[in-house]
DNA sequence: TTTAGCACTCCATAAGATCGAGTGCTAATC
DNA sequence: GATTAGCACTCGATCTTATGGAGTGCTAAA
C-alpha cells in the first residue's frame, strides 16, 4: 500500500472533506464548496487540489469539473482518514436477537444476509462455512431402492447434508447400521478432512478384521464425508436490485454485468476467498477487485469464524461511493454476530 | 375469450403478417410494409388497419407511426392464427438426455430452468412439485442435542427433507425407531395429505394400545409431514439477466419491478397456482396476468404432471413481443419431458 | 372495391445558442 | 512565502429551432 508522508496535514483534511462530500452529492467537488468548509479561498482550495491531483489522489472527469477521488483516493481514505460512526447498541442487540433464534446454519446466513442487505441498502453476499473446519457429528444411512443409499451426515454445526450414493450392490438396513455404528464411533468429533483421513487409515489397519460389507461402505462413508465439503451453492447473495437505485450503476449494461457476476461461481469465490485468509474487515475499491464487473463497485468483507477459526466471509456490494464510515461497522459488527450465533450452536453439548 | 368472426380472411391475413413483423422487427409496422408482402396497394392495407383498430386489435403509439398489436391482437394471434414451429427431434432427444440423467428432482428442475431459459433467451420459472400430490415414502427420525429431534423424510419423486423438530423431552434411538417403524408401516404408498389423514385417525384409534412415547412421536410425525408439504422456496427463477437484452425492457425502472417482482413468492405462486389447473401451454399476456410488473411481458407456461396428476408448473417470461411459435413448443417439450423423468423416477420399484 | 395523390402530423436527429460551474494563471495583498 | 482576488477560458448540460422522413387519413378517380 502507497503511503503519502508528503502529504500535508491540511492536504489530508482536505481530501477527507471532498471524499465525504462526494460520497455525500455523488457530483464533482468545486474548490468553493471546499472553500466555505476549509475557511479559505477558493484559489487556496485550487492549489492544494491541484498537489492532490499530481499525486493520483483525485482526478477531474473534464475541464471545467469539480474532482472526485480515484482509487487510491478512497483507499487513503478509507485506510487512514476515515473516521467510523459507532453503531447504536439497540440495532447491534435487535441483529443479534434476529440472528441468534436461528436454529440452522443455512437460516441464519439467510437472515443475516437479508438484514445486511437491507440496513445498508446494497447487495450482500455471503460464503457458506467451510466444511472442512466443521467437526463431524453423526452420519446415518437409509437404504433406497436400485442400489442406492441415503447418506445424512450431521455436522457440529446442525446442518444437514444429504446424498444419494449408488452402490455396487444392494445393504440391507441392518448392515448400513451396523456401518453408520462404526464410522459414528471412528469419526466423532473429528474436524471433517481428520475424520476422512482417519476413516481411511482406520479401514486399512483393520481391513482383515472388518467385513467385506463394511469395507465397502466404507467407500460410501468417504464418499459422504467428501461431498461435504463441497457445497453446490458455496455463498449466497441478496439484495441485487437494491444496486439497482444508484445512479453511478442504473445503466443496464452494467447492472447485466453485476447480476451475471453473481452467477459466476468460480471468479466470486475466488474473490471471496482472498477475504477469507484473515480475521477483520477488508475492503476492495473499484478495480482492485480484479473483477471486471465489480470495477464500479466497492466490496466490503469480514470474516466470521467459528471456535476461533476462520470458516467464512460475508461482505457488501454497492457503488465505490458508498458510505463507508456506517458500512464498515454493519459488515464488523455482522460477522461478529454470524460467527457468534454459529459458535453457540456449535459448542453446545451433543 | 372474446372471438372475431366478422374478420374477414383479409383481414386475419394482414394481422397475423403485421403481428409477426412487429414481433421480428420491434418497430410499428406501416401500411407500406404490409402492402409488399400483400400484393396490395398501401391505401387498401391502411383500410383493413382501420377497421381492425376499431376492433380494438391494433393501435398506433402515435399520428404518423405504423401499427403494433394490443393485447387483444396478441390474444387473438396466439389464439387462432399462430402456425407453431416444430421443434427438431435432435433438440429433444438432447433435452431428454439432459434432464433424464438428473438423479433428484431438485437438480432436474434447475437443468430444466437453466435449458429453458437458455433455449429462449428468456427468464424461466418452475414452481416446485405440489408435495401433497406425491407419496409419502419413508420416515426417519434421528436424535440431536437438546430435545430436538431430525426428521428425515423421503418422498416417491425420491426427494429428500429434513426438518429439525423441537419435542417437550428427549427421545432415545430406540423408541424414535419405534415410532419410524411404525409410521413406515401406516403410511407407506400413501400420497402426503392422506398419509397425515391415516397417521392421525390410527393415533387416535389405537390411543390406548401405544405408548405414551409413540403417542408424542406421533404428533413430530404429523409436523414433518406437514412440513413436508410446505416449501420454503416453492419455484426456481432462472435466466432474469435474459430480459435484460429486450430494449423493452431495458429501463432501470422496469427491470428493477420484475426482478424484485421475481423474489416475491406470493404473487408469482398465485401467478402459477392459475396456471396449474389444467394440462397443456397458458399463455397470460401483458395485463392478463393481473400483476403490475409484469405488464411488459408475456408469461407462457405449461403444467408438468407425473402419474396424470398435475403437480407444477413451468413457464418462460419474457417480453409481450416474443417468439411465441418457438417459445410455446419448447415450453410445452420441456414440461411434457420433465413430467416423464420425474414419472420415471416415481414409478420405480422400492 | 381498389388505388393514386396530397395535405398533414409527429418523431427523431442534428445544429445552434445560452448558461453556469469550475478551472488555471497572474498579479496584488497579507 | 503563503493567500487571495480577478479574469479569461473550457466544457457539459439544457433548451430551442430547423429539417427530414415515415406514416396516416381523406378524397377523388379508376
Amino acid at each position: 500500500m502507497a503511503s503519502f508522508p508528503e502529504l500535508s496535514e491540511r492536504a489530508q483534511h482536505l481530501l477527507k472533506a471532498l471524499v465525504e462530500r462526494y460520497i455525500g452529492e455523488g457530483q464533482p467537488v468545486g474548490s468553493r464548496a471546499l472553500a466555505k468548509d476549509a475557511g479559505l479561498s477558493p484559489a487556496t482550495i485550487r492549489n492544494v487540489m491541484a498537489d492532490l491531483e499530481d499525486l493520483g489522489l483525485i482526478t477531474s472527469p473534464h475541464t471545467s469539473a469539480g474532482r472526485l477521488p480515484t482509487v487510491s483516493g478512497y483507499r487513503l481514505f478509507v485506510d487512514s482518514l476515515l473516521t467510523v460512526k459507532p453503531l447504536q447498541q439497540g440495532l447491534v442487540d435487535q441483529l443479534w436477537l434476529d440472528l441468534e433464534s436461528r436454529d440452522n446454519p443455512r437460516d441464519l446466513l439467510e437472515t443475516a444476509s437479508k438484514l445486511l442487505s437491507e440496513l445498508t441498502h446494497m447487495a450482500c453476499i455471503i460464503s457458506m462455512p467451510r466444511r472442512e473446519t466443521l467437526a463431524f457429528q453423526h452420519i446415518e444411512f437409509l437404504p433406497l431402492s436400485d442400489h442406492r443409499v441415503l447418506a445424512i451426515l450431521v455436522t457440529s454445526d446442525q446442518e444437514i447434508h444429504n446424498k444419494i450414493i449408488h452402490t455396487p450392490h444392494s445393504f440391507s438396513a441392518a448392515e448400513l447400521q451396523a456401518a453408520a455404528n462404526f464410522f459414528n464411533a471412528v469419526c466423532a468429533g473429528k474436524d471433517m478432512a481428520s475424520a476422512r483421513e482417519h476413516l481411511r487409515a482406520e479401514l486399512q489397519n483393520e481391513r482383515e478384521r472388518l467385513s467385506e460389507q463394511l469395507l465397502q461402505a466404507g467407500e460410501i462413508a468417504e464418499q459422504a464425508l467428501l461431498e461435504g465439503g463441497r457445497l453446490k451453492k458455496p455463498f449466497l447473495v441478496r439484495g441485487e436490485t437494491n444496486l439497482m437505485d444508484f445512479v453511478e450503476l442504473a445503466d443496464v449494461e452494467r447492472l447485466r454485468g453485476l447480476f451475471e457476476a453473481f452467477r459466476q461461481k468460480e471468479s466470486i469465490v475466488g474473490l471471496l476467498d482472498r477475504c477469507l485468509e484473515s480475521p477483520g474487515v477488508k475492503i476492495l475499491i473499484g478495480e482492485e477487485s480484479g473483477f471486471r464487473p465489480l470495477e464500479p463497485c466497492s466490496l466490503v468483507t469480514a470474516s466470521y469464524s467459528v471456535d476461533n477459526r476462520v470458516v467464512g466471509v460475508l461482505g457488501v456490494i454497492g457503488p465505490t461511493r458508498m458510505k463507508y464510515e456506517r458500512v464498515i461497522p454493519l459488515v464488523d459488527i455482522t460477522a461478529k454476530l454470524v460467527g457468534a450465533a454459529l459458535n453457540q450452536r456449535t459448542l453446545a453439548p451433543t
